[in-house]
DNA sequence: AGTAATGGTCTACAAACAAGACCAATTAGC
DNA sequence: GCTAATTGGTCTTGTTTGTAGACCATTACT
């Protein structure tokens, strides 16, 4: 977001820069899997043009991308800005390190918004339960399906975002929606799980994640309100239990 | 805030100026009643230090309050910004023009927020239940006690305002909180129900206040979860319905 | 070889803002 | 009443940020 707006008259005003704005978005747009490791970003003059900017402006987002290691740039016709296999200091120095770095200091304030997308998808889910319509019931049966179909990490990722995205449409609230999905923006920002995350648990957690999809589904097409935002809520703290699990493996 | 960072790459860049920024606060500050009508703004070379920015940023952000006609400037000493009695059109024009021009065409997006709001301040008392300490609940008592004592409305609306402060507070959730004020501030920046809001109804509506308030504590204090999600998702549908009935007189 | 698509570089220009000087009006305090 | 302090109003100068476009360098496809 650009920024909110609440706030007294005595804390100073900062306002983003349009290459704040772009590269936040860039990184969100990786850390969410919307462009896979190996994948190549739309070209700096479509990216200009989408988003209605400067070149220079996006060259100076994609620098920063660049920096932090995230992309490498290669020219010539079929080239581009591709997305990194790796987190930039895996390869330098131990993984554990880097998670220690990534979550230290931050790991209050991630906290509080790991809680604030679990209450807030508890009340989506609620919501949901409440104003679902028939078409949201057929659109959740075959996003779920698609989840249990979904074999790799990055496919079941892939899905379990489309379905999340199809519950929060179902609770016909745009606010709350935008807003949740800014909140999850910023966990993945913080905590880019499926690029640090361990991947021993994961088959594991795929399988709770699966029940929980399943069960939650269920209430909202039953409309059981209550029920599914208590599923809601729950489910929203895998992440949680991730993160802290990862803080605790790397101490 | 600026602007919330969660959008896909296609949707258009869009920064506000300091200048927005500004103003916006300042709308907002006065909105929600922290300069009553006759009182003077801090002066432009206070408020540019205290927000760290220009003069003449401050001045461009004041002219666009003196040409929506909230404020009047006098010069030299003992001068400043004035915030007016009135609202702008009430004067020239029909009070009902001048609402629904504030009203219409947001109205769809105002609604959605509304209820965005309730269901986010009900998720918040839930939390306030569940977290609340014993300080907690010594603030949210004296805070229902002012809120008792007031007589004037505005007494009564700052009282009502620290009052949800303290209970969003207690919900001990830093990051839903400013989400909910950020929220709140939106919907009193489109409709300062308190500058428009017919005066016969208001002792009406107080009333109700205080009893949904006085349910509402009780359930926080008493840790009853469901029941202080309940009331206080109701009671922030007062807002709603003073919308709704506004729009339904001028019509 | 030629062409099209890409990143890399450069210049010229405009808008937003900062910092500060100075003027004009008004009034609190002596 | 006089003075000095305080305030809004105006102006200039320089910086940062972003825009628009031209042009170059590199690469791959036909």
């Amino acid at each position: 977001m650009t920024t909110g707006s609440a706030g007294g008259l005595e804390t100073p005003i900062e306002t983003s820069t349009r290459v704040d704005e772009i590269s936040d978005r860039l990184i969100t747009a990786i850390a969410i899997g919307e462009y896979l490791p190996g994948s190549r970003l739309p070209s700096e003059r479509d990216l200009a043009a989408s988003l209605q900017v400067g070149r220079m402006t996006v060259r100076a987002a994609l620098a920063r991308l660049v920096e932090q290691g995230l992309i490498k740039t290669r020219r010539g016709r079929g080239g581009g800005s591709f997305i990194q296999e790796r987190l930039p200091d895996t390869a330098a120095s131990a993984a554990r390190s880097s998670v220690v770095r990534i979550l230290s200091g931050r790991w209050e304030v991630l906290k509080d918004t790991c809680e604030a997308v679990a209450l807030l998808q508890g009340t989506i889910c609620r919501a949901a339960a409440e104003n679902r319509s028939a078409s949201d019931v057929v659109l959740l049966r075959e996003c779920l399906d698609r989840f249990r179909k979904a074999s790799s990490g990055l496919e079941s990722q892939k899905a379990d975002e489309r379905l999340h995205l199809a519950i929060s449409a179902a609770a016909h609230n745009s606010t709350l929606q935008s807003l949740l999905l800014d909140l999850e923006a910023r966990v993945s920002i913080s905590a880019p799980s499926h690029l640090w995350g361990g991947a021993e648990g994961m088959p594991l957690m795929e399988a709770r994640a699966l029940r929980e999809h399943e069960l939650l589904v269920q209430a909202i097409v039953d409309q059981q309100a209550a029920e599914a935002a208590h599923l809601g809520r729950e489910h929203a703290r895998i992440d949680l239990e991730l993160l802290e699990d990862a803080l605790e493996r790397s101490v």
